[in-house]
This record gives C-alpha cells, structure tokens and sequence, in this order.
DNA sequence: TACGAGATTGCAACATTAGTGCAAATATCT
DNA sequence: AGATATTTGCACTAATGTTGCAATCTCGTA
C-alpha cells in the first residue's frame, strides 16, 4: 500500500480512487492486463474514459509499457526499476500461455541482440514467446 | 501475375477480383500492410467486408500472416515458401522503421532461441525490432 | 481545517474499426 | 451454357477508442 502510493507521488501524480485502484491491480497481477481486464477487475467503478486516459497516464509516466500481440489487443504490464518518463527500458521477453490466454513479463529473460541488415539501424526490440506456461504444464 | 493465379490456386481458392488485387497488392509490396493501406491501394474498390474476409481466408490458407505491435493496428504480410495451411513457419524478425512507418520482414533474420524459465513450453515467438530503415537512414 | 487553483473524472456525443446474416452476383465444373 | 457452391455487397450490430465540457476532487497554503 505504501508502494502504491510511492510511485503515484515519485511521478508527480495526484493521489485518486482510481489510479489507486488501476495501479494495485497491476501490482498484484503476475501478467499483463488489457484495457477490458482492468474494467472487469473494478467492476466497472470508474467510466471507461477514465481507464484509458489512467493508462496512457501511467505509460506516459514510464509505471507500465505496452506489449506487442498479433490479435488487436493492447496489453499493459508494470514496467521495471529502469523506465523513467519518457525512457521504457523493458528489454524482457513477454510470455502469452496459449491454455490460460495470461500474458506475462519474464522480467530474467532479455531479449538478445540480432544482425540486422546494411542499413538498419535498431533502437528497441521487442520479443513475445508463446506456448504453454509454467502454471498450465 | 501467373504466380498470382499459381498461389490462389494452389491453396483451392476460386479467383475473384478481389482477391487478385489484393494478393497483388502484397506481391508488391516490401512492407507489411494493414486493412487500412489495403483499403486505400485498391480504392475501396471492394466492401470493406471483403478484404477482411479476403485477409482471414489468406491467414487461414497461410499465404499471409500477421505480425504484432505495440498499438492496436494489424498488419499482415505475405509468408515464405515454408508456410501451409493452418501451419506457419514466419520464424523472422520484423523491423519497423520510425520515420517511415513502414514495417518490413527481414526473411534472412531469424529469430534466436531463449532460454526460459522452467516449466515452460515455447512454441512460437515473435520479434519485432524498430528504428531507421536502410531507405530513411 | 478551510480555501482556491489546477488537475481529474464522468457524461454524452462522436469516430473508427471489426464482425454477422442474408440475398444477389460470381466462379468453377461438367 | 447451366447448375452448384462460393463469394460479394449491403445493412445492421458491436466493440473500441477519442474529445469537449461541466462537475468534482486533490493538494498546497493559509
């Protein structure tokens, strides 16, 4: 709980019900959340207005980071010690287990280096792996 | 164009006009395309209906494959000779370019292994790399 | 503790993107 | 060319995301 506040007040913003509540839930969510999740999770207590804009609150600030999924959906997960405003440093590999559908950050794997091309100059990687997660085996 | 005619046929799918364009839109294409890019390139020439139809059947006959990101769009490019029915073997890195926008396939990169935490089971990964491209460098 | 400036929320309306049923049109095979 | 099965387009529905604005809440200051 005072984690929670910790990280509202570190980045400058205002104390409320919802980013409270927004934010717990990332705490205590071993994978990533998408928008939808969240709004199960809370019961719909907060308009979905102000879901989205507590989301792209809390990336802009660099608490969570989006990840890449090949269906349409955008997923959140809390990014690590390193992110700052501005300035994501979640080089961890994302694991979706396809029994469960839970998407989570393997916060010890990074994502290794590849020979990219003549020309290509690479500014950030990201890497999801799926299969079947340790929960489901 | 025979090689048109050659990938529909192959997969026991009737030639339409839409298909023909659309199939040729990605043949021509270096990048990966959204429903959007497709809509716009044929000049809405056909139902939006359609090219959503057209791109399942192509991902469902693996002529096309998806490719994952960070907000919400899809973007679909043409598979490699390895890929079948129901089975896709797109084991290469994506690289989006951030001034362009375009998102290409690097075939000759393939993606590495990881090592994963116990218990669990990989079965496919993906990985996509952003930055300047060879054009906009 | 009460106050006020500024930030945040909720509502309503709107915009975009995606999916479904069904009748009309088209492709394929003979 | 004609029959059959597939595909297409239209209308409708649904889900998802965005914006303006008034009401509400937070937080520093008195």
């Amino acid at each position: 709980m005072e984690q929670l506040l910790d990280i509202l007040k570190k980045n400058q913003l205002s104390v409320t019900a919802g980013r409270k509540k927004i934010l717990e839930l990332f705490l205590s969510s071993p994978g990533a959340l998408a928008h939808a999740d969240i709004e199960k999770n809370t019961d719909a207590a907060f308009d979905r207005v102000t879901v989205y804009r507590t989301l792209q609150t809390f990336v802009d600030k660099g608490i969570i980071h989006n990840i890449p999924t090949s269906d349409n959906s955008i997923l959140y997960a809390l990014c690590k010690d390193k992110c700052e405003q501005g300035h994501h440093h979640d080089n961890h590999v994302h694991f979706i287990c396809d029994k469960c559908n839970k998407t989570i950050c393997l916060d010890d794997v990074t994502i290794p280096e590849v020979r990219l091309p003549k020309g290509f100059r690479p500014k950030h990687a990201e890497m999801v792996v799926s299969g079947v997660c340790d929960d489901c085996k």
